[in-house]
DNA sequence: GTCTATATCAAGATAGAC
DNA sequence: GTCTATCTTGATATAGAC
C-alpha cells in the first residue's frame, strides 16, 4: 500500500503547509483564512484560486495526517519486539505530538468524497497486519488508544495514575495475555 | 454522597435551563449568550446581571452534567447482576442521548474552581464503589468506555463492527474474565 | 432586572479590476 | 495570481439610563 502522487498544486501545498503549522501551534482557532494568507504575504482573498474552501483545506490536512500516521505505525512496527505494543506507542506520540491535529481527524466523520482515496485504510494498515486481519480485535484495541490519547490530550487523565501502566494494563487485558 | 443544595439564583437557573436545552439541540455553536436571551424573551447584556459570564455558564452546565452521569450509574447499579456492566451501559447511553454535553465534560481539563464541589467525585462514586476501590482497573475501564462513546457520538465506528459486542469483549478483557 | 447603545473583534466568502 | 472592496454574519462583554 503506497502513498498516493500529490493532488495538489504547489502553491495549494503551501497553503496546507502553512495551514498545518498554525493548527500545531495554536489549535483549530489558530487556522483562519485571513491568517494563513497572511503568513504567506497574501490576501485571504486570493487562498481561494487555489483551494475550493475551507472544508477543502481541513480535508487536505485530514488525508494528511491519516498518512502519517500510517507512516509512523509502519514505521515503529519494524524490528518490534511486540508490534502491536510498537504500534500503539507510536500512535500515542502522534496524538500527544499533534493533539489538534489528531482531534480534527478523529472529531467527526471523515468526508469521505473529500479526502485521498485509501488515506483512511493506509493509517490503519500497520495494526491490521500485526493482528493478522482481526478486525474485531483491532476495534477493540483502537477504542482503547483513543479513549487513551483523548484523555491525556484534553487533559482528563486522573493525575493518579501511571498513564504508561495502564497503556500496558490495557492491551494485555483486551488481547488476552492477562 | 449527597447532592449539594442549588447554588445558583433561580434566574440563573432559568439561563443554565435554557443553555443545557440549546446545547443538547443545537450544540455548542447553539449557545450563545444572544441566543440564550432570545429564548428568555430579553436582551443579551441582562443575562450578566445573573451570571458572570459565558465560562461561568459552561462550569454549570459541566457541573449539572457530572451530577446527572453520578445519578444514572447509581440508578443503573441497582438491582444489577453485573454492576460493571450495568455502569457501562448507562455511561454509554449517557454520552449518546447526550453527546454535546458529553464534549463539554470531557474535551478540556475541569475548571475545579468554577465547578460544584464534589461534582467530579459525584460522577465516578458509583463505578469507584463497583470495583471496591481499584482505582488502577477504574481508569483503565474508563479509557475503553471513553474510546467507545467518543468513536460512537463522533461518528467514527467501523460500520463493519458491532458496538455492543466489541462493549463486552473491552470489558471482559479488561476485567480479566475474557 | 431590564433596557439601549456601543466597544471590540473576528469569521468565510464573492465580484470584478488588473 | 493577486489585489481592493464588500457582503453577511456572528461573537462576548461593558456603561449607564430607567
Amino acid at each position: 500500500m503506497a502513498r498516493p502522487p500529490d493532488h495538489l498544486s504547489p502553491r495549494a501545498r503551501e497553503i496546507v503547509a502553512v495551514a498545518r503549522r498554525l493548527l500545531d501551534e495554536d489549535g483549530p482557532d489558530g487556522v483562519s483564512m485571513r491568517r494563513i494568507a497572511a503568513e504567506l504575504g497574501i490576501r485571504a482573498s486570493s487562498l481561494y484560486k487555489h483551494i475550493a474552501d475551507k472544508r477543502a483545506l481541513e480535508n487536505a490536512m485530514i488525508s494528511d495526517g491519516l498518512f502519517e500516521q500510517g507512516d509512523i505505525t509502519r514505521e515503529a512496527v519494524r524490528d518490534a519486539e511486540d508490534p502491536v505494543l510498537a504500534i500503539a506507542m507510536a500512535f500515542r506520540r502522534f496524538a500527544v505530538e499533534h493533539p489538534h491535529l489528531y482531534r480534527l481527524i478523529t472529531g467527526r466523520p471523515l468526508d469521505q468524497g473529500g479526502l485521498v482515496p485509501g488515506a483512511e485504510e493506509y493509517a490503519g494498515a500497520a495494526l491490521r497486519e500485526a493482528l493478522h486481519g482481526d478486525r474485531a480485535l483491532g476495534i477493540t484495541l483502537w477504542a482503547f488508544a483513543h479513549g487513551m490519547v483523548m484523555l491525556e490530550i484534553d487533559g482528563r487523565f486522573p493525575v493518579y495514575a501511571d498513564v504508561e501502566v495502564v497503556w500496558r494494563r490495557g492491551l494485555a487485558g483486551i488481547r488476552g495475555d492477562a
